[in-house]
DNA sequence: GCCCACGCTTGACCCAAGTCAATGAGGCCA
DNA sequence: TGGCCTCATTGACTTGGGTCAAGCGTGGGC
């Protein structure tokens, strides 16, 4: 999953940008998994002069559809998400970024989504005309970027299948899936739902209450469990889950 | 708007792929406007050494979903789809390719999309790891598939809003819109609908009775018109189009 | 020229999901 | 400790678009 935007105001952490070498990239958290995994240590300085970290509240906007693209960044931290909104309000989230991934509208003069943090979140920002010069310098940072902006491109497809033709119970089982998966490769035991119900609502295409009501749902059928409120679950039937996304 | 897909069969057309160097390139009817714009005349020879044209007849399905990744094609003439189906028969048209796009899934040994043919369409194909050899040693073309890529998710981002959170009527008002741009470029007067109301149906995430009934609406309110059966239209109140999309 | 098939339209009815509104459960500040 | 304020849930009701079922028109085969 790789993207599409560019940042404005944000706070820098104490010290950040301050060490000159690429000491502090070598150390990242997102090293191995962010479009840095392309870069030698060596090569990783070209990144490490210009990127610049920062930390973004959570519900803080880093650029509106419209605004100029001079900015993009890989997440550290967090989570952001992509945003389309409509004239009168209505709004569909096209895109949730997590650590590793790549942010930002390249080649293009204008930011065309709007970009929000979900949660409190650190980047590690560049100048979008110096991160296209350093793509000039780096094959393997291009190919890289490219594998994952078709890999990007896959997953819209398979949310257009959603949103246009799935039902709203197939939706929601397939969100809580997909979080699923995330959170065991990270070898959580845990499904922590990183948005609000609002924000699940205007990613699945729905509204609040039919997201909540198939949750009730889910609960009710025993496939789910909450722990803590409502932001963290446990999957008791994660059969049953993959059941109602494929062969209803 | 370029893609991600395979090809199986396909009768070649007289004496493609005859000519060994790169004259029937320079003359071809795509030279500026598919990924080859980004290749000098000369340098064109190393695609022409492997690409072979190829006809396939409307409704034909070049590669379908986990068929194995071995071809990848440029469309010359005509019209693809691609689609995403469902264990039910549920299906959604992820993306519509027009000549000048690309066609395939690189990097990747399985297709995760099927593709058909809408009408006849002449290709001009390509084995995948020849393509992707070729990519390697021209960065200006790999830079062009990597700004097509990021076009196309652009694109699947403005569908998913569409699909997730519009009317009937807007989306069939934004699809018509979306033809008459591309016939408007095309310097025609007339918007020939390229896909069947049930094709329309399936990308705009509707039935086709609801197609039907919305043009049926836009019909009755002197906004378009049909000349010839259903396939042509004319716009007659185009404002009132863009009115229905992006204020209601 | 006739018939059938296929694609499109139209009508009648239904239901999944949206809307509107009330209630509940934390969390935060005074 | 109490009063908000925000977010989630639940209930009652409405509705846009889906479903089912006729018609209709055009074009191809015989």
């Amino acid at each position: 999953m790789s993207q599409v935007a560019v940042l404005s105001a944000a706070r820098v952490p104490d010290g950040a940008g301050s060490e000159t070498t690429a000491t502090r990239c070598k150390s990242c958290a997102v090293r191995t998994t962010a479009l840095c995994a392309s870069m030698t240590d060596e090569d990783l300085t070209a990144l490490s002069n210009v990127g610049r970290r920062r930390v973004i509240p959570a519900g803080q906007i880093l650029s509106w559809a419209g605004d100029e693209s001079n900015l993009c960044a890989n997440v550290v931290h967090g989570a952001l998400k992509v945003t389309s909104t409509m004239a009168d309000g209505r709004e569909q989230i096209v895109g949730l970024l997590f650590p590793g991934d790549f942010v930002g509208q390249l080649f293009e003069d204008e930011m065309s989504m709007t970009v929000t943090a979900v949660v409190e979140t650190d980047l590690c920002c560049y100048s979008r005309r110096a991160f296209e010069g350093i793509l000039d310098q780096f094959p393997r940072l291009e190919r890289m970027l490219l594998k994952r902006t078709m890999a990007s491109l896959n997953d819209a497809r398979n949310r257009m299948l959603s949103l246009g033709r799935k039902s709203a119970q197939e939706r929601v089982a397939g969100f809580i899936l997909e979080l699923y998966e995330r959170s065991r490769a990270a070898g959580e035991s845990q499904v922590s739902i990183p948005v609000s119900r609002g924000e699940m609502a205007d990613y699945l295409g729905l509204t609040i209450e039919t997201v909540s009501r198939q949750l009730t749902r889910l609960r009710a059928a025993n496939i789910i469990a909450f722990v803590n409120g409502d932001r963290d679950c446990r999957i008791l039937d994660s059969l049953e889950l993959e059941q109602i996304l494929d062969q209803s």
